[in-house]
DNA sequence: ACTCGACCTGAAAT
DNA sequence: AATTTCAGGTCGA
């Protein structure tokens, strides 16, 4: 849950309080038991799904210890999954992420929730769910502006707009697989306003699952060079990407496909580990 | 097809 | 304490 792939959660004594598929829980976890409660109905099926569980964690570390430095981050993080969250509430997500920082990122995901989710109550803890896509959609640029948003006031509001008006888009992206999906979501007649190809890859992970996905945002491109440094090929992908400091269209494609060489269909799970390694590497300096 | 500056805002670094 | 840099980037010229 702290693993920066989701956002809107309340945490208080170490129990979380949020929306899992529309429904209020407080979730906490005591030894290897996972404990969920709701005044609503909840499938355990439903539970299973959006943690992930039935993913062969076991077996996906392996394949992506490739190295010392995945090996390490590994042992650091043990125990994190890919969650699977509801795709719509992924693309309004990431869409305020961008361009964020985390505390920030939080604050605006709490006042869209507060004026578009639901409202609910467990404990003495009242909390709201992720911001409803049609709220948004019906609201204006000018209320919008007023959590924060900025430039990203317009996108979210296109966005929603455009998701509302094609009531398949998840149904449709969800059959593409992922590098269908990806171009899908940022260019033709699919195309999402404010969504390139980071925050595509942001939305295919966590939305949909779709676990080739390598979203590489600044951290990951800070660790990029040591976490894959024996798979990076000086004379294919040498200086001449890698060594810049800013990533375009092209390295970005041809760092994730990079990556997808190495740990195949699990680079998403890869992505996660590096990106939360980076983050522990990299905090309070800017030093590469 | 590629490069490059503009862009909102607030947290964090200097 | 004030100022600058930076953040889970994208758009349009």
């Amino acid at each position: 849950m702290g693993s920066g792939q989701v956002f809107g959660w309340t945490s208080v004594d170490k129990r979380w309080y949020g929306f899992l598929n529309n429904v209020p829980v407080r979730i906490y976890q005591e030894d290897d038991k996972l404990i969920v409660y709701s005044n609503k109905e909840l499938e355990e099926e439903d539970i299973i799904n959006f943690f992930s569980l039935n993913d062969d964690i076991e077996m996906i570390n392996e394949k992506i210890m490739v190295n010392d430095f995945l090996k390490k981050a590994i042992q650091l993080y043990s125990g994190v999954r890919i969650l699977q969250q509801n795709p719509i509430d992924t693309i309004v997500e990431f869409i305020c992420a961008q361009n964020k920082n985390i505390p920030a990122i939080e604050k605006i995901i709490e006042k869209l929730s507060l004026k578009y989710g639901e409202r609910a109550k467990i404990d003495e803890t009242t909390f709201f769910g992720p911001p409803n896509i049609e709220k948004i959609a019906n609201s204006s640029l000018k209320e919008l502006l007023e959590n924060g948003l900025g430039y990203r006031a317009k996108y979210l509001l296109f966005t929603a707009k455009k998701i509302l008006e094609d009531k398949m888009y998840s149904d449709r992206i969800r059959k593409m697989d992922y590098i269908e999906a990806l171009h899908a979501m940022t260019s033709g007649n699919m195309k999402l306003y404010g969504v390139g190809l980071k925050v595509a890859d942001c939305i295919l992970l966590y939305g949909f699952h779709k676990l080739e996905a390598f979203p590489i945002d600044v951290w990951v491109l800070k660790a990029y060079p040591s976490a894959l440094k024996e798979f990076i090929d000086e004379n294919l992908y040498g200086e001449k990407y890698f060594g810049r400091p800013k990533l375009d269209k092209k390295k970005y494609l041809l760092m994730g496909n990079v990556a997808r060489k190495i740990f195949g269909k699990y680079a998403g799970y890869a992505q996660l580990y590096i990106y939360m390694a980076s983050r522990n590497l990299f905090k309070g300096s800017k030093k590469i």
